[in-house]
DNA sequence: CTTCTCATGTTAGCCACTAACATTCTGTCC
DNA sequence: GGACAGAATGTTAGTGGCTAACATGAGAAG
């Protein structure tokens, strides 16, 4: 069976970032190096890139869905922008599950406290932001208008995100509750 | 007199800056190597970067204000913080002049279609977002609430530059006071 | 048992970036 | 004008992220 060698490869990427997350909470993400973390997992350099594109994508695995833009686009069109992008995000959002376990809260907690890593963030975000903007401006929005929406949603999503992870006083959807309501009058 | 050594050394920094545009604009950016650079200026790769402080900092020559974190204090109080930062960087940008000559506009373009720029330009506003965060903790707002609208504005800010450069249909305060309204119902 | 495939290893190299030390150039002081 | 101090640049020798090309080894399939 193929499925062998697929949960080979993924017993592999799991080891490595699982690795690579403790070593960078023990010494830092730039005082870490590829090499340690191949080692830490009993595997070569060459192999920690063939499973994560780049050093950062350690702890960008998490898959960044395009329901959202979906989401947006079912909001009224007589809406805003903005009240369109906050809208979608939040019925988004209801759809998502808390994450179980902590390892989101700390792969978040790493990126929250390292100014090149939030800036990682945001180019992980690019394709979500495509494509929010590609639906609001679908429906007539201005192109102009569109991208501030969805640069601001996202924005507040991932402020949501690091304050979430730095104190353990919210629950995440809580938190992206807040967030979002800041950007939305009506509800704040 | 110390003046000639000034003067020399931010002609060196201003001929490395210029080569570099030119060089990113033909090849584009990652396709250029700082020994290019170097080499197009006459002068050293370590030259390059006693001046620059990564291959980024070559487009992001631009000093970022914390003029902006100051209007965003001096707006009402009872104002809610997403309208506080809009208002601060209205009264913020009112005071900057529209930029002279087309260099700014050819670094934001080439920023603007590179993922990668497009994150480093997150990563130089960092201090600014701390500015404004701080600035609006300090009044009583939540820290939540206070980073998604210090992030939102940002990002609108961002939005509004990138489009600017982009096109030629707008100037750069009519597309900065755009973004803006898209955040705030009352004006737009 | 052989063959094919896929995960992994090996080697060699590019490029951004840094540290330590050497050089040249500028302005100053006598 | 000549010796001196300091700043700008050059040289050399790395480290670390990342890639390409080819080699090996272990499972699946005939």
């Amino acid at each position: 069976m193929r499925t062998e060698q697929q949960g080979k490869r993924e017993r592999t990427r799991a080891r490595i970032a699982e690795n690579a997350l403790e070593l960078f909470e023990r010494q830092g993400f730039e005082r870490t190096t590829v090499a340690q973390v191949a080692a830490a997992a009993g595997v070569t350099e060459m192999t920690v890139f063939r499973h994560f594109s780049s050093k950062e994508q350690l702890l960008f695995d998490d898959p960044y869905d395009p329901v959202i833009a979906a989401a947006v686009g079912d909001q009224p069109r007589a809406w805003s922008p903005l009240a369109r992008a906050v809208g979608g995000l939040r019925q988004a959002w209801a759809q998502l599950p808390e994450p179980e376990g902590d390892t989101v809260r700390r792969r978040v907690r790493i990126v929250a406290e390292n100014d090149s890593l939030r800036a990682a963030a945001w180019r992980n975000n690019a394709e979500t932001e495509r494509l929010i903007v590609e639906r609001l401006v679908h429906d007539g929005t201005d192109p102009l208008r569109a991208r501030a929406a969805a640069g601001a949603v996202l924005a507040a999503l991932m402020a949501a995100l690091f304050e979430w992870a730095r104190h353990d006083d919210h629950t995440l959807s809580e938190a992206v509750t807040v967030a979002l309501d800041t950007l939305d009058e009506n509800h704040g």
